[in-house]
DNA sequence: ACGCTAAATGAACAAACGTTAGTTTTCAAT
DNA sequence: ATTGAAAACTAACGTTTGTTCATTTAGCGT
């Protein structure tokens, strides 16, 4: 039977929230198909009108993750290609998906390893093109000499490394609020890159 | 029956050893017993002569290698209470830690979700306790006004973050050495923390 | 208004899981 | 050399898992 009122596109939503909150709080083996089924209110089995598996739920999860990451970056870098502008846009924007979205980039960062093969690649290829875009920033900020460091690459990982950190501890209702851990993560990146003109 | 010259602390290294790889590749969940055991070379329920739960089991490792983390950090700190020289120390420490026993640190910082109660709260002291340091470390330094931050708390854990980045991409046999990483990081943790005298 | 499709149900599947129990063999101390 | 404890074996247990299937019901375009 088909239930009063329900449409494709409702309880597909009803499905990704729920399986971003149980694959980010038990992780992606632990958290079941009937438990997720469960919260969605709805029988296990119902789950594959869906999608074709859990491990392809959990795919796609991922991949358009990273994909709304690096669409929002693109979006965010178009305004000003000036490398000073494009690393303070590019923290702002890091920091602000991390923190308002932190169970998506959390298990974006864990459960990579939960991937079979042709997944993996695809998410660590859409995470290769987001690191990407940071180096591109720190040596096109070294050419103009505004920027030094001693290796772009490490520096991006550093870079990269040291803000998703936040999504670990940030509590929003905590002592800082997400404008100040902007602020201070902005600082820390400069500082970082050799820049200057603070 | 028993095995010909088995020891109960060979068995357990064994174990222990490959327990650790198993939950790096896999995770905790998809880590099951009977795969642990067949690496180790034993049947799955001779593995209860070892651990009492594999609950249990996770929590010991989580909590030996934290502790052998902080352990090898107070070391390192005794030399010198300096803060450069500490913070120097620290970074050195904890890339060399971060590398060398990449897979430990990795299910370290991963699996805590997989804790029960008891087991969280006693690893995530001893992470508190790892991040009091250096947080001591940087307002010594500020006190001294060699160090230069606006939230010493912050800058702790955006330097841990930055640093616990390296086990997620280094490979020792990849483009640079332990001994570059260390000098290239400890460039980065300076600059993090304001220090002129580089 | 009707009919087709799509979304749900509930029951069942085999496989794998953590764990326990009873038994057998080796090690180490007497 | 004998004995008691320790470490392994085999076998089985009750659950839980992801997944399938036939069936039922609601929504939507014609």
């Amino acid at each position: 039977m088909r239930r009063a009122g329900s449409t494709r596109d409702q309880t597909w939503r009803a499905i990704r929230a729920a399986g971003i909150r149980l694959i980010a709080d038990h992780g992606y083996e632990a958290a079941s198909l009937r438990l997720l089924a469960r919260e969605v209110g709805v029988q296990a089995g119902s789950l594959y009108n869906h999608f074709g598996s859990k491990q392809e739920f959990l795919a796609r999860l991922l991949t358009e993750i990273m994909q709304e990451l690096l669409a929002e970056l693109d979006a965010a870098l178009a305004a000003d290609s000036d490398p000073v502008a494009q690393l303070r846009a590019f923290v702002a924007l890091h920091i602000r998906f991390h923190t308002a979205r932190k169970d998506e980039v959390f298990i974006g960062n864990m459960e990579l390893r939960s991937l079979t093969r042709q997944g993996f690649k695809t998410v660590t290829g859409l995470r290769g093109r987001y690191e990407d875009r940071l180096q591109a920033i720190i040596e096109r900020g070294m050419k103009a000499e505004t920027f030094g460091v001693p290796d772009a690459r490490v520096a991006a990982f550093a870079l990269i490394a040291m803000l998703t950190g936040v999504c670990t501890w940030y509590d929003p209702r905590g002592r800082l609020s997400q404008a100040r851990l902007i602020d201070l993560y902005t600082d820390f990146a400069f500082r970082l890159v050799g820049y200057g003109g603070r």
